[in-house]
Order: structure tokens, then C-alpha cells, then sequence
DNA sequence: TACTAACCTGTACG
DNA sequence: ACGTACAGGTTAG
């Protein structure tokens, strides 16, 4: 067994509660003190009591985007009194910053789909299709790699719950695989170019190509516009948003993307975590 | 180009 | 109980 330990002196500015429960991850669980978490092929054990982050891998990702200025970020998107308000109500709600394969694959699994069941599929795939590993006296199952994706047969996506997506998460593994999707490129490109690879893809739209960039490439401009998104604006932004269906054609997408980002700014995706967080909780939908 | 229905699957609601 | 709607969308027509 190995582990590898470090110290984060971060804990007292995050809220690992919040940031994880915000409908960004999927794959963590949560212990007595510790919060248990797969992240591509690490595992992280993190205890906030101690300022512990234990890895199963020597040189884990930095999940925490300890290199943002969360200060300076967070007072840049609060423009108006609805953000002011999310920020208050969920201080040290953060981004994280995920493996980008297992990001991809999650969100293409999420699509017309719901929290509960996201977890569940993405559990069987890493049964399925993971390595299995030992780590902190627990078992745990490694995200799948691209390769393994690429080759796996379809009824054994099947059987993991993917139904239609299926298809969807082998064609995306493929394209990974064969280098069509390069995710090192894609982080230092800038939204536009990286959202137009994304959604070449079969299965990725505007909405999951969204979720990709903000989560695992750097893009902090992207502004995922889910449902729970459009009811936010329909709520608090009548007046600077106008949207008339609860569904909206991309040419709308893309529009209320731009309006969106000369709003809030160059940090809109934090903006949206936040907006998110907050009217997901006022409804009271359960994130585990 | 713009709008709609269909889509795997599980669960919540009447 | 059993049918229907809906869920962190996308694609095909």
C-alpha cells in the first residue's frame, strides 16, 4: 500500500462540503473526517481537521486551484446583489480542478440524467473498467483509462446503466485515444477553439462542453447553462437575460454566453458555481 | 435556420 | 398499483 502525504493550509478559506457537494464531482464519498474522492488514476483522502491531503499517487493535481486568487476572483464576479448574496450564503465554495479524461467521460454520462443516477454509472464504470487499488485501508477503483474505454464492448457499457450514452462514452474514449482529442492542447487554447473540438464529439453539446472546459481545462470564462441555470436567470436576471423557453437553441446559448461573460466577467464560471449552489440548495435536491 | 420529438433508465408523484 | 413526468441534454428529423 502507498500514500503520500501533504500538508494544504488552505482548509480554513475552503469548504469541501460545499465544493463538493455542487454538482462538479461525482466520484467522492465522505468518512467520519475525511472526504474520499477518485480523481483520474489518484485517490485523495482529505481530512480539513488536520490540513491533511493523502495521495495515492506522488504528485496529485492541484484539486483546490490553490493558485487562483479566490479573493481577487470572488470580487470580481460579485456585480450584483443575487452573486453577492450566493457568495455570502456559501462562503468557501471553490472550483476544483479535475482530471480531464474522467471530467469528460462524467459529463457525457450526465446528460439527461440526474445526480444520483450520474454516480451510480460512473461507480459501475470504474468496477467494470478501473483498476482496483488499495489505499488508507480501503478499497478503491481507478477512473478507466482512454484506452480501455476505446476497446470496451458495448454491452459492458451497457450493463454499467449508460443506456443511450453509451455509444457516446466509447466514441469519446476512441477520440482520446487516437489523439483527436488532446486535452494538454486544449487547456492552453482558448474557449472558443477548445469548445469547438468539444463538440465535435458525438454526445458533447454546448451545455457538457461547458462543464468539461470549467471543471478540468482552465476555462474559468465558461458558464454552463443547464436547466437549473435557465430558472436562475428566468428568477433573478428577467430583466438582463431575457429568456423565453426553458429550453434554448445553441444560437441562444451561444449569445447568452457572451452577454454572460461581459456581465461577470472573465471568472463567469465561479459566478455560476455559486448561482447554482445556492438555488439547487433553496429547493433543497440532495447532491449524494 | 429553427423547432420538436425521441432517447436509456430510475424515481417521484397522482 | 400503474401510468406519466421529469431528470445538470443531445441528436435527428
Amino acid at each position: 500500500m502507498r500514500q503520500f502525504l501533504y500538508k494544504m493550509n488552505k482548509f480554513s478559506e475552503i469548504n469541501l462540503d460545499y465544493s463538493i457537494n455542487s454538482g462538479q464531482v461525482f466520484l467522492w464519498e465522505k468518512g467520519v473526517n475525511t472526504w474520499y474522492g477518485i480523481n483520474g488514476s489518484d485517490v485523495l483522502a482529505i481530512t480539513p481537521k488536520s490540513n491533511q491531503i493523502r495521495s495515492f499517487s506522488e504528485n496529485p493535481m492541484d484539486i483546490f486551484r490553490q493558485g487562483d486568487n479566490s479573493k481577487k476572483i470572488i470580487q470580481s464576479i460579485t456585480k450584483d446583489k443575487v452573486v453577492k448574496n450566493a457568495v455570502k450564503h456559501f462562503p468557501g465554495l471553490r472550483l476544483l480542478r479535475q482530471d480531464p479524461f474522467q471530467c469528460y467521460i462524467s459529463f457525457i454520462a450526465s446528460s439527461n440524467s440526474n445526480i444520483q443516477k450520474i454516480r451510480l454509472v460512473l461507480q459501475n464504470l470504474c468496477r467494470k473498467f478501473g483498476t482496483k487499488v488499495r489505499f488508507d485501508g480501503r478499497e478503491f477503483y481507478l477512473f478507466p483509462e482512454p484506452g480501455i474505454l476505446a476497446k470496451a464492448e458495448e454491452s459492458n457499457l451497457l450493463a454499467c446503466g449508460l443506456g443511450y450514452r453509451a455509444k457516446f462514452v466509447k466514441e469519446a474514449a476512441i477520440a482520446v485515444k487516437s489523439g483527436s482529442i488532446d486535452f494538454e492542447y486544449l487547456k492552453k487554447t482558448n474557449y472558443q477553439t477548445a469548445k469547438e473540438s468539444l463538440v465535435k464529439i458525438f454526445g458533447i453539446g454546448n451545455k457538457i462542453a461547458d462543464c468539461i472546459m470549467l471543471f478540468s481545462l482552465e476555462k474559468l470564462d465558461a458558464f454552463p447553462l443547464d436547466r437549473w441555470m435557465i430558472r436562475v436567470l428566468q428568477k433573478y436576471y428577467s430583466k438582463k437575460f431575457p429568456i423565453s423557453s426553458k429550453t434554448i437553441t445553441e444560437k441562444t446559448y451561444e449569445k447568452l454566453h457572451n452577454e454572460i461573460v461581459h456581465h461577470f466577467g472573465p471568472y463567469a464560471g465561479y459566478s455560476q458555481q455559486f448561482l447554482f449552489k445556492m438555488e439547487r440548495e433553496l429547493n433543497e435536491k440532495k447532491w449524494l
